[in-house]
DNA sequence: CCATCAATTAAACAAATGCTTAATTGTTGA
DNA sequence: TCAACAATTAAGCATTTGTTTAATTGATGG
């Protein structure tokens, strides 16, 4: 069985070299989780909501943003099941989703965070 | 010295929510990094370029672009510091970048997709 | 049931993104 | 020095994205 070469041939056969690759569905999934948080906006409002519980309100006041704008990144993240919502009473209150897929995104955040602009970040609380 | 609350107050005080959270230009780096990898091509060139080392022929062969595309994508990784690349004779080869910061959205790449989209991956020999 | 407030949705739009083709730069070997 | 090939850059274009303002839906308390 004939295997075609890469265009610059140094001897491996392009099968072998991509063989072990994912399929290109699982990087488009794997793209579309980081682009929800390429977003400075949406990156703040879901590392605030790793923190705490808010209503959208308050949420818009402590990201500086209008009611819609911070909604539709709401509508986002929630997509995507970055976070979880629970009306109560007048207002929706959203949180981080509870799943090891957001726990690995947070403290990758949080890691990323250290190396690239440490910014001196003791005694966090949002309560 | 008196601290506005939040709109929907439940006790707390701007001040103090918002004292804690990193400043907004440590989510804007931090959201660039994202970004680079909320791309599907660019995503899968990092992935490559973290298990070898190629020339842009190469690399577009596998990823099944264009040369200018694929230039594009290696000039924004590279401006991030996401890989590096080394000139020797007519090709250019890429590679990813030795640093923690790779290292860690390497680890992160896999980790998230083990989660997302398992697909049995061994024998990774991109040799 | 209605006034009010919270949240979402709709419509519109400017800005950014990713790709294509074409032209240009850089390097080597004949 | 020139022909051939690798890589980048330029120009143009269609799509996507994030935001704004305005309109709509949802829920509560009087």
């Amino acid at each position: 069985m004939e295997y075609p070469s890469l265009p610059h041939d140094h001897g491996q056969l392009v099968e072998k070299r991509l063989g072990g690759m994912p399929p290109a569905e699982s990087f488009g999934m794997l793209a579309a989780v980081f682009k929800e948080l390429g977003d400075e906006s949406r990156l703040r409002i879901f590392w605030l909501l790793c923190h705490c519980e808010e209503c959208v309100i308050n949420i818009s006041s402590m990201v500086g943003m209008s009611s819609p704008a911070v909604s539709h990144h709401l509508t986002k993240l929630k997509a995507g099941g970055l976070i979880t919502s629970s009306r109560r009473g007048k207002e929706v209150y959203y949180r981080a989703a509870d799943t090891e897929k957001t726990r690995l995104l947070h403290s990758m955040i949080e890691s990323i965070m250290d190396i690239e602009c440490p910014w001196g970040k003791d005694n966090i609380d949002l309560t």
